[in-house]
DNA sequence: CTGAAAGCGCTTACAG
DNA sequence: CTGAAAGCGCTTACAG
């Protein structure tokens, strides 16, 4: 391998000035039409290209963002939720186009993260898209805040904490698939899914549910609420608490399509048929979710625009403009598993 | 945001220079304990993070992988690839847990990504991963070998070029799968997938396929094996392109578990029941391949392998060691699309 | 339009 | 064990 051009052998080569070598390979309108022509032949032919390491050292920014993705340390070496796994490559993509670079991280308990690639300027702001118990997390994005960095995540809206969220209107499409299965006909509907500030996501479509009931006159039955978080297990087993609880129920929501699969699963095994015995509906709609069998009926949040939306609001907060808070409408996918 | 921290800052109130400093931070054993243990608590004290740019631009690396995942062209907005997809959360991991930071890129037409995150000092070496058409892509692997760029690629192995590949033994798996097949009892099958060296991946699947077929008497019609690239929709066409052809047949082996899943899709359309008339196999074992119906019988190729040999291979090669192309064992998972 | 020069924040050979 | 100094390869204010 031959050694990497510089700048200076480019100069060189031109009989000209490092600096206009800079300038001309920056576009600048202050070099010469020929010179910059003639430098920016001869950089090609060398092959050359711009070291990154010294010219964000000089201006102090990399058109660089990471993406931190952190998960549930328990979750350590299983397959990342296919969710997720979604989002990366939108976001990966809307860098792209934007231009930018992606430097993707995966973080578990490792407690200074927050800071690490904004303060070693490998990035100039932070994209937060993960899982886990929110409760731990907040603090984390409290001194995110306290230490400027720039950072927008992903997830449901936080009060009293000026952040920059993005995140699907969870509370509506709780609702709307709520009232779906209503609409056919069930009338004791059971809710997989943790309720609890430690899952807010979780915890808003189980609030859109109720809200469902209540507007049809169902009344909310506490008993059929049955924790569950990101996985697939975690479904199969809350499903299985409430068919052994011996409440009567005709219909599952669950808070998530990983979650709605478990069920399905537990409701082969205990015999009952889907969507006659009981229909069953998740959230999020990933890529599994229209070849399950019966194909589940879900809320789709759409991980491309999402994903777009991420790297604008960031690339906005980091030039310095206002960025808002703002939810994404979540879309009703009726597919088998709760009726034709 | 108050201003970052530097070297410099910590010299000054540990009352040492700069130098001292720098090396107590990289735990150099000429420091005096006691020094080092204060500089390090000022350090975190100030929050402060070594400037990787500077760092970076004077040791002349990175510590950074790029992975390029390269796509068809044609493929723009969809979804990517799920095998791909599931590729890059492996390589994700396994870079992290070497300490290394991953860079991820999409590429798609653009013909100088070769060379640019190596040359402009952003990494120290690339990862390739993607498909397309294999032809073209094969004169940039010549260029990127002439130009000495570190970089390992997922895929088959290609004779006359020294590169360092990390793929499946699609031979095998080919032949494994085909064999399965064959002791269900079917005689007549199709291969649904591009055999050209244009889809080497593919091409060997279908060598493995017809010497299954061969060390079991059964002849290798070239009428039941029809072009298919990397979507659902390709296995879709090819299986219709099947039907209609008017050959029998009682069985499929597709060249990836999506097309297998589009195979699925136009014999259900057409009235075929899977398993009893026609049976279908898959290759890779992506996540979707349980939750179809039947449950896809299928090759599994192993991401989480894959991914560590890929990056323990490129830090080899970073290193100036001999790394060997070598392949990954892929595993039969029999379901329930070819019989039980 | 162009050049000489400073400086971004580190690491490390050199000298002690 | 420690410090003064050079230098990694750029960008850009300053002077012309």
């Amino acid at each position: 391998m031959k050694d990497k051009a510089t700048s200076f052998d480019i100069a060189y080569r031109a009989g000209v000035s490092q600096s206009t070598v800079s300038r001309a390979l920056r576009n600048s309108p202050l070099v010469n039409e020929a010179t910059r022509t003639k430098i920016q032949a001869i950089a090609k032919e060398l092959n050359y290209k711009v070291d990154k390491n010294a010219s964000n050292l000089r201006t102090q920014q990399s058109d660089t963002i990471a993406l931190l993705l952190f998960e549930d340390p328990t979750n350590d070496d299983s397959a990342i939720n296919p969710f997720f796994l979604s989002m990366l490559g939108s976001i990966t993509r809307a860098c792209s186009n934007k231009g930018y670079d992606l430097l993707v991280s995966f973080q578990q308990a490792s407690d200074d993260w927050h800071a690490d690639f904004e303060d070693s300027n490998k990035a100039d702001g932070l994209i937060l898209l993960g899982y886990g118990d929110f409760v731990d997390f907040e603090e984390k994005l409290v001194q995110l805040t306290e230490q400027g960095t720039h950072f927008v995540r992903w997830g449901a809206e936080v009060e009293d904490l000026s952040l920059v969220s993005i995140g699907c209107d969870n509370f509506q499409g709780g609702k709307e698939v709520t009232e779906h299965v209503i609409n056919q006909g069930r009338k004791n509907i059971a809710f997989l899914g943790s309720a609890s500030s430690h899952a807010p996501e979780f915890f808003d479509r189980y609030k859109g549910h109720c809200e469902a009931l209540k507007s049809h006159n169902l009344t909310v039955n506490p008993e059929l609420q049955f924790n569950a978080l990101y996985t697939e297990e975690a479904g199969y087993k809350a499903a299985c608490r409430l068919i052994e609880s011996n409440e009567s129920f005709d219909a599952i929501c669950a808070a998530s399509d990983l979650i709605a699969i478990g069920a399905m699963r537990a409701l082969k095994e205990h015999g009952k048929s889907i969507p006659e015995e009981v229909t069953v509906a998740g959230f999020d709609d990933i890529a599994i979710a229209s070849f399950t069998f019966p194909p589940l009926t879900t809320v789709k949040q759409d991980t491309k625009i999402a994903g777009e939306m991420l790297v604008e609001s960031l690339l906005k907060l980091i030039a310095g403009e206002d960025v808002s808070t703002s939810l994404i409408k979540p879309e009703l996918v009726v597919r088998k598993s709760c009726g034709e």
